[in-house]
DNA sequence: GTGAAAGCGCTAACAA
DNA sequence: TTGTTAGCGCTTTCAC
């Protein structure tokens, strides 16, 4: 293995020098930097990344904390886990992988053994056990999504979507098309039950939205399976027949949704507009391409990464920084329908694939 | 920091007695040790990843390669990930996420900076640039994935599903059901391009089978949208009108088919059979439960962790590991109908989605 | 602008 | 069974 004594030897110098060349922490001549550059190429040469480690405490390494147990459709934390990766990697950091089922232990492991410089969180709940490690810890550590308290005061540093904004923007945009009765289909019940944050915040942006705007809005959890989405569809229009706006936050239910309403003979927009929150690479090749406000998760893994390099430069003070939410209206959403939509003998008849 | 000499000055011995404790590579009378690990407890103490790197040149860190440009839908590179990152904890190892896009140059990076001991390397084409950069290297890496050579002869390690025998079963399957004819929707042609293997071995297994059933085969590389599947399987219909069983592999491919059949008034299995070769999840949670060869992602993982570790621990020789597949009959097949099926009105009108 | 040298915290001979 | 000690390869003060 070569080592930077072998550089500083073959270019003539001492150690000191070869470092600084490489850490760029001391002016050095530009014909002394040239010769031990070409003896770095020359040789070949590498830092040792544990030597770098024990001497500098600096890792060059992001941990990722990200959840194991996500269902079927991953496509958003795998967006995110790239996005941080690519990212990292252009400031010269290698991320980690952790898994959220090793809770709190993984955070104080990081720590402990400083294996990293910083850490990631993802799939925060609202009262997240991980917390008070993260407090606790001396490395920064950046969360995407926020705990229940209020991040600013309790000293974390969060970066999400505005959820909240998120879903009023779903309502208003319904709204401002003539639609008066609006239905949710929202994650599974889990989710919701588990504490995450985002599915309790857009539900309550969908409500606020929907009293100030006087709309009525029915919201179901549902699995994201044809059965569970055809049975929660059924019973919103049997319990409200004048639906005509629908919004859907759960990637698994979209494609059951459209194949449902499309064999009901329900047409999308002329009967009902469907809005959903999602990727936009998900609203956009679903069989009818969605109006949705997209959710960022290339944005937020950059935006997490920018904001913990920061922090390890010292830069930066933490806080919290929700994202604009971005409606983009496609195919799926139009005027609401003047006429009550007539009625669809398949309501009567039982549903649920197979 | 608590550092190993705080602990032996804490316990009243020397450091390196408190390192055998920790490394059990010597033993150690039981009251000293208890007596340590006290210590060890009292004083929160973790050793220091770099420091331990340094000494002992092995990180604990397994390097994991994955594609950064997967499309959208990605359960199954999600699923390996996740199981390498769980057996790899299970064995004492961190993962250090690498994205396929850095090439070559991050296998060098991590041979020559020390960062990890050893790496499992995912969507290994079959003419792969980081080859010979792997073999060079000193840290052993286990392939998930077939390049294109005898992988034995070469030195390399390789776990994989047997996708030639895949292919080969969904064909037998369908064969046995009394098909005649079956048309194979696969991976989009960008796919076949790169010279990914899987998808190249699953069609070699098809069609072998095909000639020896003496069943006729159709194989269309399909784009993962409404759109393509509709325009590939219409064109089946009409170039071979009898065909009644169908291939998917193409995760992304299985629900516009699915929804596409059941708009042409095809019943999934009394008109066509669909097996897939997908993820168990994605066949299971599909509109129509489809019988399926699934691709093991879990297992895969699993073993390239275990072999690997096996390398690191100097147990294993390096070679070709390939899983057996398992197909799973679900309704999504039956037997092939008895007469021709009727003419389907919908095959002259256009499809398409919107 | 450059060099010398003292560690960083741990491991693993070598000694006892 | 335990202790002593010489590094592992790099960073960074201090000195010139």
């Amino acid at each position: 293995m070569v080592t930077l004594a072998d550089v500083a030897r073959h270019a003539g110098v001492s150690a000191s020098t070869v470092s600084y060349v490489l850490s760029g922490k001391r002016s050095i001549s530009a014909p002394t930097r040239e010769r031990i550059q070409r003896s770095i190429d020359a040789l070949g040469y590498r830092p040792h990344a544990g030597a770098r480690a024990l001497a500098s405490s600096r890792t060059g390494i992001l941990a990722l904390m990200m959840p194991l147990r996500t269902g079927l459709y991953v496509p958003v934390m795998m967006e995110i886990a790239m996005a941080v990766t690519t990212t990292a990697r252009a400031h010269g950091y290698d991320v980690l992988l952790l898994t959220g089922e090793e809770g709190p232990e993984a955070v104080r492991r990081v720590e402990g053994s400083a294996v990293a410089d910083g850490m990631i969180v993802m799939d925060v709940e609202l009262d997240d056990p991980r917390l008070p490690d993260l407090r606790a810890a001396e490395r920064p550590a950046v969360l995407i999504g926020l705990p229940a308290d209020t991040a600013d005061i309790t000293g974390l540093d969060c970066v999400d979507l505005d959820f909240t904004a998120a879903g009023a923007r779903c309502v208003d945009h319904l709204a401002d098309l003539g639609h008066r009765r609006i239905a949710v289909l929202g994650e599974p019940p889990a989710i919701y039950e588990r504490g995450t944050g985002y599915a309790a915040r857009t539900l309550a942006g969908l409500r606020e939205a929907a009293v100030r705007r006087g709309v009525g809005l029915l919201h179901r959890p549902v699995e994201g399976t044809y059965a569970a989405v055809a049975a929660a569809v059924t019973r919103v229009f049997e319990e409200r027949p004048g639906t005509t706006g629908l919004v859907v936050q759960n990637e698994a239910a979209v494609e059951p949704l459209l194949a449902l309403l499309r064999h009901q003979g329900r047409a999308v927009p002329e009967d009902v507009s469907v809005v959903a929150v999602c990727p936009d690479q998900v609203a956009l090749h679903a069989s009818v391409p969605l109006t949705a406000v997209s959710v960022p998760a290339r944005d937020m893994g950059r935006r997490a990464v920018e904001r913990l390099v920061a922090r390890l430069a010292g830069e930066a003070p933490r806080g919290t920084e929700l994202l604009a939410p971005l409606l983009t209206a496609r195919a799926g959403s139009g005027p609401a329908p003047r006429t009550a939509p007539r009625t669809h003998p398949e309501d009567r008849r039982g549903h649920g694939g197979r």
